[in-house]
DNA sequence: TTATAAAAGGACAATGGGGTCTTTTTATAT
DNA sequence: ATATAAAAAGACCCCATTGTCCTTTTATAA
C-alpha cells in the first residue's frame, strides 16, 4: 500500500510507542532491527520525524527515541502527509484533475465507497491505537 | 491510487476502446492529447501494451490502435500486474511478509476489507466496462 | 513508385526513492 | 575531565520512474 519510507516510519514509530509503553527507550540500531529495516536509512527517516515534532530523541549514553505522552496521537493521515503524501487515498483512481459525482470519472462511483474507507480508516488510526492493538502479535515485520 | 505509467496506460486503453465503439481508431498524437498525457512517453507505454497483446495497432496512413474484438476483455488487474504489480491491493498494508488473521499485523483486521474491495474492482472492472460505462462522462484527462 | 503518415525502436536525461558511510554533536557514567 | 554511547548531519551512490528526441520501419494514398 505505501512505500518504504512510510513503512519504516509507521512500524518504527509502533515499536517505539510499543516500547515505551514498557517504559524502554529504544535506541536506532534495535528499532531497525527489530522492524527489519535498513539501519541507516531508518535513522535518517527518525531523523526526520523528530524534526516534524512526531517524536523525541535523547542523545547521548542511554538515550533513544520517545513520545511525549502529554502531546496528541500521531494518525497515520499525519504521519502519511508527512512522508508520501495522500495522493494515494485523496486522489482521483484514473488520474483525473477534477472528479467528482457530478463529473465522475468512469472509475469514480466504484472507486469512492473503496477511497472514503482507506480515509477514514488512516483518520482513525493512529500510532498509538496500533502499538496498543491487543488483537496483533507485532515483533519483526520483515519485507522482500 | 496508481503511478503515472498505470494511468497513462488506464486512460489511453479506456479512450482507444471509446474511440473503437465509434469506428475510430485514434493515433498517438490524438489520444496523448486527448488523456492529457505526454505524447512520447504515452507511445513509450502503448508499444509496450502492443507487445504484450492488450491493444493492436497499425502503421502507416490511417493506422493507429485498435482493440480486437474477439479476445477477451482487459481487466484493471492484468493491465496494473503488467506495469507497476498489485502491490499496493495485494501487500500487508503494514510491509510485512507473512500477515493473515493468524498473524495479523497491528493493521490487519481494519485493512483486510479494504484490500479485498479493491482487489474485487480490479478484477471485475475492465477497460470494456470503463470505456461503455453510461455514468461517466470522460473526456479529458489531468493531472497536475 | 514515391511522398507521406503513422507506429516502432533506441539513445539519452532529469528527478526522486531508497539507500550507505563518515563525521560531528551531545549527554552521561566513570 | 574524559571515555563512551548515542543521535544528528551531510556527502554521496544506485536505480527506477518519468520522461524527450531522433531514426527506422511499415503501410497506404496519390
Amino acid at each position: 500500500m505505501f512505500n518504504k519510507e512510510t513503512e519504516y516510519a509507521l512500524r518504527s514509530l509502533v515499536y517505539i510507542q510499543h516500547q515505551n509503553d514498557r517504559n524502554i527507550r529504544p535506541g536506532i540500531e534495535e528499532i531497525a532491527k527489530e522492524i527489519e529495516a535498513p539501519h541507516a536509512f531508518t535513522a535518517k527517516i527518525l531523523q526526520r520525524l523528530v524534526r516534524l515534532g512526531f517524536v523525541q530523541s535523547a542523545k547521548g549514553r542511554g538515550g533513544g527515541f520517545f513520545f511525549d505522552p502529554n502531546k496528541p496521537v500521531v494518525t497515520l493521515h499525519d504521519l502519511i502527509q508527512s512522508t508520501e503524501g495522500t495522493r494515494t487515498y485523496e486522489g482521483c483512481g484514473f488520474g483525473l484533475k477534477t472528479c467528482d459525482d457530478a463529473h465522475p470519472c468512469p472509475l469514480h462511483f466504484q472507486y469512492a465507497p473503496i477511497r472514503a474507507a482507506l480515509q477514514k480508516l488512516v483518520r482513525e488510526e493512529s500510532i498509538q491505537s496500533l502499538a496498543r492493538n491487543p488483537h496483533s502479535h507485532f515483533k519483526a515485520a520483515t519485507e522482500k
